[in-house]
Order: structure tokens, then sequence, then C-alpha cells
RNA sequence: GGCUCUGUGGCGGAACGGUAGACGCGGCGGACUCAAAAUCCGCUCUCUUCGGAGGUGCCAGUUCGAGUCUGGCCAGAGCUACCA
């Protein structure tokens, strides 16, 4: 239902859009490569691409019924050869600009299934689908540079004017930007050649508080030291073992071993720290090592409290002396003065910072540098359904990447899903060609892409589908970035992170001439419903419950009491989903999307409800009722009757306010306004033989057809032909157009408080003057009563809207 | 732990700092009907001595006036997480 209300939400748009008379690109594409269909391959015997296939099928009968305004000539799937062939190319685009590197890297190993995890994949240190403990393991990998992009990405976020803020936020977090310093600790003595570690840190000022020096278990001098000594092997092995899931990682306990070995301070002669390696410090971040100082980093001092080493407090907080002041189980990263610091001592901590790293590079052991979170995208996968990354091992020549002329690399059908691995790794034949280069006999890499680099570039692809080259300049410059994308928020960071990423990259390179690809972000909320358990606590399906005569709900067949639990997003597993298509059978799509629509704002989550759909669907039958009793009798008459009048000057204003609340994406209060239209022609039924009322109801019903008409599209065609069964189709006609005359109002009512307590209610002119409105308000019965022996000593009025008396006495 | 967001009737939710609760759902009462369904009409925040009084998570503040702005609490949600 999540995806039903999306495309619905994107089809107001649309609709609303065209109507006005802007040319609208609204195309409608498939991400379909990934584990879902390997999965069901493993579990039912269905070939990936098949089951894919059908998966689209059904999918696009229920868009196809919801009636949604795509243009389906522009429709594609990632899993097409002709859409990942190009994207192969595209890569040995990246590969040539210096944009992709391959590398080492420690990932998630899933020793039973022979694949590598991501992090979300890990539940607890077990892979989520064999339930294996994971294991740290050294790959090598494709990485897309985008650390290359970090300042760009950051600084772009700034211009996304119509991004909802908290997206910003969320990926500026992720891009993580710190100022600091790297400097390089000399050891006393070298060992295995490494002669001084280089550590980032963030705190350089406080490097006077230094009690010790801390590597990664990962770390390459630890490697080395592991080689001649059992315990730091044995150390280093169950830090490996270690999950990286939430739990362990919060309830890991500091824990660490002494190297032995020792480095110099870089200020302080002659002072000399322990290396220790730290089960708490990371490896991809920064250099892999950090100097602890106990008294300004809780890390540290908890470190230090477990190994008994030396806390030394080099930042002084306001209102302590530096006799008193104790570091106890909190460590001070505020604000304060530097003590116990030689050269920085009376220094606030930003200065210091700034001092010590002057100093660092005059000694020329360190410098200022900036350091980032946001890591390499690293892209390989071994996996079968995904696109084949078009590179050749060759043992002469290396990586050599496919020639154009040979790609696309296409997957091969004949694959077997009986064993672990990757199904490429174990075909017979596929993987063995030639070197391009050399002519010897070589290996295809048998990773494919991370199914977020199909997702990366499609948008550029539905400017021009069926384009030669994978992304054609003038058409992209003809209507990119997007202006309007919806989506979930869960795509906040990843998604449109690496879409963003390779806009710039792609723009760098030629591709594109923007630098952004969605211009407006519009995240909506997830659909949730009831779930229902039976006795015996087995998920029940929303059709098997039923409500007793008692208001009970009962299991439909058995009788059985059923527990309602509260909505949550709707999940197999819970039974909680509806069916789209048993919604359209039911009530029809044009119910379904008004629902959707009337709930509640769009960015919230949203409750599926029988009696939500079921109220939507009474007012479709309300509306062709009312209007099936208007026959097409526009003329005008000279002299309007009152009641003509006042329905002409509700048609209008609705047309100014529904339109209004679609620009704003207030769907849900466009909805409210069309309900009162709807009450308000409901009501001018009593006087229709009022002059020029007939005028006035056919005016009002064929504006309500065009209002509805984004949000209701068959039943608005439907009252459209009732009306004028010889008018052209309403997605054929413009937006309505407010009569300016008719929005204005002849009379406004305004408030009347007294010490800002509402007492009465005066009908005036609009934007009568302040003394006419003032005088009628003082003279208001109810008013004149309440002041009797007050005496007025400030009038406030805000013009056509409130009076408001201050009194004394 | 960090960042962000949200707290308004029985429910979903309206409300440029200016009449809190629009509109819908649900509920109650009535009309129509032999009856029901459908439909239509009315009522529906609390208290009230019928003058009013109170009310938007809690406590302060700014203002003629605060659901809205500021500060501090409380609760819930999301993201992120040993990022040095």
């Amino acid at each position: 239902m999540g995806h039903v209300r999306n495309y619905t939400l994107g089809d107001v748009v649309a609709r609303y859009k065209r109507a006005r008379g802007f040319d609208v690109l609204h195309p409608m594409g498939w991400d379909a490569f990934g584990l879902p269909a390997e999965n069901a391959a493993r579990e039912r015997g269905t070939h990936p691409a098949a089951w894919t296939r059908q998966n689209i099928e059904i999918m696009r009968g229920e868009l196809q019924r919801m009636g949604l305004s795509l243009d389906w000539s522009r429709e594609f799937a990632t899993c097409d050869p002709s859409y990942y062939g190009l994207q192969q190319s595209l890569f040995l685009d990246f590969l040539k600009a210096g944009l992709v590197d391959r590398r080492e890297a420690w990932v998630n190993w899933d020793p039973i299934d022979h694949t590598v995890l991501a992090n979300e994949q890990v539940i607890d240190g077990r892979g989520w689908r064999s339930g294996a403990l994971v294991e740290k393991k050294k790959l090598s990998q494709w990485f897309l540079r985008i650390t290359d992009f970090a300042q760009e990405l950051l600084d772009g976020l700034d211009s996304l004017d119509r991004w909802p803020s908290r997206v910003r936020q969320m990926q500026a977090n992720w891009i993580g930007r710190s100022e600091g310093a790297e400097l390089n600790f000399a050891l006393t003595e070298p060992f295995a050649n490494i002669s001084s570690l280089p550590v980032y840190t963030t705190r350089p000022d406080t490097l006077f508080g230094m009690s010790f020096l801390a590597i990664a278990a990962e770390h390459g001098l630890a490697a080395a030291l592991a080689e001649t000594n059992p315990a730091i092997a044995a150390f280093i092995a169950e830090c490996q073992r270690m999950g990286t899931s939430e739990v362990a990682v919060e309830t890991a306990e500091k824990r660490g071993i002494d190297t032995g070995l020792r480095v110099k301070h870089p200020f302080i002669e002659n002072a000399t720290y322990p290396i220790w390696i730290a089960n708490f410090v990371l490896m991809d971040y920064g250099t892999g090592a950090i100097f602890g100082c106990p008294s300004g980093d809780q890390r540290d001092l908890e470190f230090a409290r477990a190994y008994d080493l030396s806390v030394i407090p080099v930042v002084l907080p306001a209102g302590e002396t530096e006799a008193d002041f104790k570091i106890g189980k909190r460590a001070h990263d505020g604000a304060g003065t530097m003590i116990n610091s030689d050269f920085l001592n009376g220094l606030t901590p930003e200065e210091a910072k700034k001092r010590a790293i002057a100093r660092l590079e005059k000694l020329d052991i360190g410098r200022g540098v900036v350091n980032w979170r946001l890591r390499d995208w690293g892209v390989s996968r071994q996996r079968y359904w995904g696109c084949p990354i078009p590179i050749i091992h060759c043992d002469d020549c290396g990586a050599v990447p496919v020639p154009v002329a040979d790609l696309p690399v296409l997957l091969p059908d004949d694959v077997t899903f009986d064993r672990p691995g990757n199904p490429l790794d174990h075909h017979p034949t596929w993987k063995h060609v030639n070197c391009p280069n050399c002519g010897k006999s070589a290996r295809r890499e048998t990773d494919t892409f991370d199914t977020f680099v199909d997702s990366s570039w499609y948008f550029s692809r539905f400017c021009a589908p069926q384009a030669i080259q994978p992304i054609d300049r003038a058409a992209t410059d003809r209507w990119l970035p997007v202006d309007q994308y919806i989506g979930g928020i869960e795509h906040a960071i990843l998604h449109l992170l690496y879409s963003r990423f390779f806009t710039k990259a792609l723009a760098k390179i030629g591709h594109l001439g923007v630098t952004e690809p969605f211009k407006g972000l519009f995240t909506q909320g997830i659909v949730t419903h009831e779930s229902y358990k039976g006795e015996d606590g087995r998920w029940l399906y929303p059709d098997e419950v039923i409500r007793d005569d008692a208001g009970q709900p009962r299991h439909h067949t058995t009788g059985e009491l059923v527990t309602i639990l509260r909505p949550e997003k709707m999940s197999k597993s819970r039974r909680n989903t509806v069916d789209p298509g048993a919604i359209i059978g039911a009530y029809g799509a044009d119910t379904a999307r008004w629902f959707i629509l009337s709930d509640n704002p769009p960015d919230r989550d949203m409750e599926w409800t029988e009696s939500g759909v079921a109220g939507a669907y009474r007012f479709t039958q309300r509306l062709y009722r009312l209007v099936a009793n208007i026959a097409d009798r526009s003329k005008a008459v000279a002299a309007e009757s009152n009641a003509a009048l006042a329905l002409r000057q509700t048609t209008h204003r609705t047309i100014a306010v529904v339109t209004e609340a679609l620009e704003s994406f207030s769907f849900n209060t466009a909805v409210a306004r069309i309900y009162e239209f709807a009450n308000a022609l409901s009501e001018a039924e009593k006087s229709a033989e009022a002059a020029g009322m007939d005028h006035a109801r056919f005016e009002a019903a064929s504006a309500l057809a065009r209002l509805i008409a984004p949000m209701m599209p068959h039943l608005a065609e439907e009252m459209n032909a009732l009306l004028d069964i010889s008018a052209p189709l309403v997605v054929a006609q413009n937006w309505p157009e407010a009569d300016p005359a008719l929005v204005a109002v002849s009379s406004v009512i305004i408030a009347v408080q007294i010490m800002g307590k509402l007492r009465a209610t005066i009908t005036m002119p609009p934007d009568s003057a302040a003394e006419d409105v003032l005088r009628a308000a003082e003279s208001e019965p109810n008013i004149q009563r309440l002041l009797e022996g007050k005496r007025i000593v400030k009038r406030i009025h805000v013009p056509n809207r409130i009076v408001n008396l201050v009194t004394a006495g």
C-alpha cells in the first residue's frame, strides 16, 4: 500500500501541474535487481529474472488500475541489459576519470552464505539469513570515490531549500565534517620498520592530558606484533569476533592489551607513553590510532579507569579552582581554561587548538586537517542478480576494463542456486575469458554492483530512455533537475546521497549539466494498519476478523476472540496488509486515492482503516448524485438572486483555497475545502428555483469536477460528461480560474475582545476604518454591558479580524 | 549518548501571533421504511447558578492577545551511534 500512496501523491501533483499548463514528465521504472529475487530463487526455485518480471507485471497492473497518469513509453527496468549495459559504460567513464578505486577493505563476511553482508544485514553479530557468526574479513573491493565530493555534497545541501530540513541535517551528520590535526608520534624504538604512528585528533589542545596511545585491532602494527606475541594475536582474534551490532557495541567494555611499545610526546621532552591495542578504536576512521586524553574524552576515561592509567585535567571549567577540580566518572569535554598545558595554559580550548596546530606544523610533525565521517562507497557485491562489474582480471595485466565495444557484459541465464556463494563464480564458463590486453586467459570480475548504483542515475535515463548514449545531454538539460521528488524517509541518506554524488560525478565528466538531481523533495509517511492475533498467538489477516453483536472482534470462522494490536507498518509477517487490487476492485481507484489524500497530511504516517475507505466511497457516490441532478442550463441571468450569488462566491473562493492547498502539498485540507463545497452545493438544491441558480449550480459542478480531477480523475470525467456530454475531457481542460470579484467578500465578522477574551462579534464592511470598527464594537450591547464602570485604556484594532479593548478600574 | 521531529476532542486532523477544534471518521437523536440498508436533517470539548468559567503534555516568560514565539521540564517517534 505504501507504493500506492507514494504514486498517488505524485499523480496529484502531475495532473495538477498539467492542468496549469506545465509540460510534465511523469515516468515509471523498476528498481529490479537485488536480493529478494535471489532469495525467491533459493527458496522457490524460480529464476530471479522470471520472478522479477512477474512482479513487475503485477505492480504495473496495480498502478494502471489506480489511474496514474504515467508516461509508459519511458518505462524500463534496471535489470534490462539496455539499462545495465549503459551503467557499465558509465562505470568505465568513472574509472577513466579516477573516480574508482580497487582496494582491500574489511567487510562483514558470512561464512555459510559465502557473501559480504551490509552492516544492516548483520543482526547481533550474525548473518540475518544464515544465522552464522559474522567474521571480519579483508577483501578486494571496488570503491567509488564519493569522499572526493564530501565538501561539495555538504555545501550543496544549502541550496536545497525545497528539501525537508531534517533530511539535510541527516545528510550533513552522515558526511560528518570535522576539523582537527594529524600528527606523528615517534616510537622510542622502531618495530618492524615502523618508527612513527600517525594519529588524527579533533582535540590537539588536550595533548598535555595524554596518558596513552591506542591503535585498532586491525592496525598494521597490531598485525606485526601478533606474529610473535600469542597474547596479542588472541586479543585481536577476539576483537574480530566481536559483532558490530548495536547490542555488542553498547555493552562492550573498554578492553585493551599493552603492546610494551612506547611513543614520545610531541611537545614534552623525554616523556613517553604506552601503546595499547584497544577494542574501541576504529580502523576505518582517521588513521586507526588515537592518543588518549582521559580527562577530556569519556571513552578514554573509561579505558584509563579500567587499566589504571593516569588522568590529567587540562581544561578547567568556569567556576572551578585548579586545586579542587577533580575528574570523577565524567570526562569534561566542554569549555573552560587550559591548565597543566605548558604554553597553552590560560587559553580557551579553541585558541589552544590553533596554537597547538601551529606548533605541530612548526616542528614538522603534524598539520591541521579536515576529516570526514563519510567513507568511500564500496560497490562490490558477491551476488548474481545485479549489474556485472565490467572488469577482467589478468595475471599479467591486473584489472583490465572490458572494452566499450564488448559491452554489455550480460548476466548468464543458466545459473544454479543449489549451493552457497555467488552463482556467477560457480558458473562453468561465464568467467573464463581472454584478457582484452594481452590475450592470455583471464577471469571476469564475478562481483556485481550494489543496487544503489542502479538507482543513482535512473532519473537521467528517464529524460531520454531510448538514447544510444547512457545519458542524452540535451534531454537532461531540458528536464533536470527533477522538480518534485517523492519518496520515503528511509531514503534520506543512502539513496539520496548516492544520487547526489552520481550527479556531481556525472557533471564532472560532462554527462550532465546540473550538480543536484532533485530540486524539491517530499518525504511521505508510511502506511500502517492494525494487526490481529488469534488466541493461539498466530497472526490473522484483516479480512479474517469480524465484529460480533457486542462489538467484540472475533475470527470469522472459528469465532475465537481476537486481540487487536496498535497500527504498525504493513508487513507480510504481521499479516496486517491490505491488497490494493482488492480495494480497487471493491471500491474503485478514486475511492482509494481520495482516502489516501483525505486522511492526514502526506508527510505523516497514515493508518489504513476500513471505515475511512467506506467514508471516502460514500463521498464519491454523493458527488455523483449531486451532479446528476444538474443539467446544462448554463445561461447566466441578469438579475441574480442572493442565493445564486452566494453559491457563485463559494465556488470561486473554493477554487482559490483548493489551488493554494494543492500548491503546498496540503492535500488533506484541499479535501476538506471540497467537502465544504459539496455541502454548499447540496444546500443550494433547496433554492433551486431562485433566479440564476441553474447557472450558479452548473458553474459550481463544473468547477467541482475540475477541482477533484487531480485526486479522483475517473469520477471527474463522469461528472463532466453528466453535465455536458459535448464538453472536452477534464484532462484536456485548464485548471479553473477564480474570479477575484467573486472571491472578494462584502462583509467581515470581527471578533471583539475585552482584555483578550472574546465577548462579541460584529459584522462590518471589509477594510472599514478603525474608528468605525471601534465605534461599532463599543456600542455592541454585550460589550456595553461589560464595559460599565470600566475605563478603556487601550484599543487594539487588527483590520478585518479583531478588536481588543484593554480596560482599567 | 548525539542530532532531529512530534505532543490539540473518542479518532485522523484544521487554525498569516488575532473567534481553538474547520473538514472527515465514530457516536447520539430524528425523518423516510412494515422493518432494515442506503439516504436526508439535527446534536456531539468540559463545567455552569445560563451571566459565564476552564481547556491545545507540564512550568515559567515575552505580548493588548500564545496551540503558534522564548527558556526549562515530561512523554513519544525517527535517524545515528565507541567517528577520537
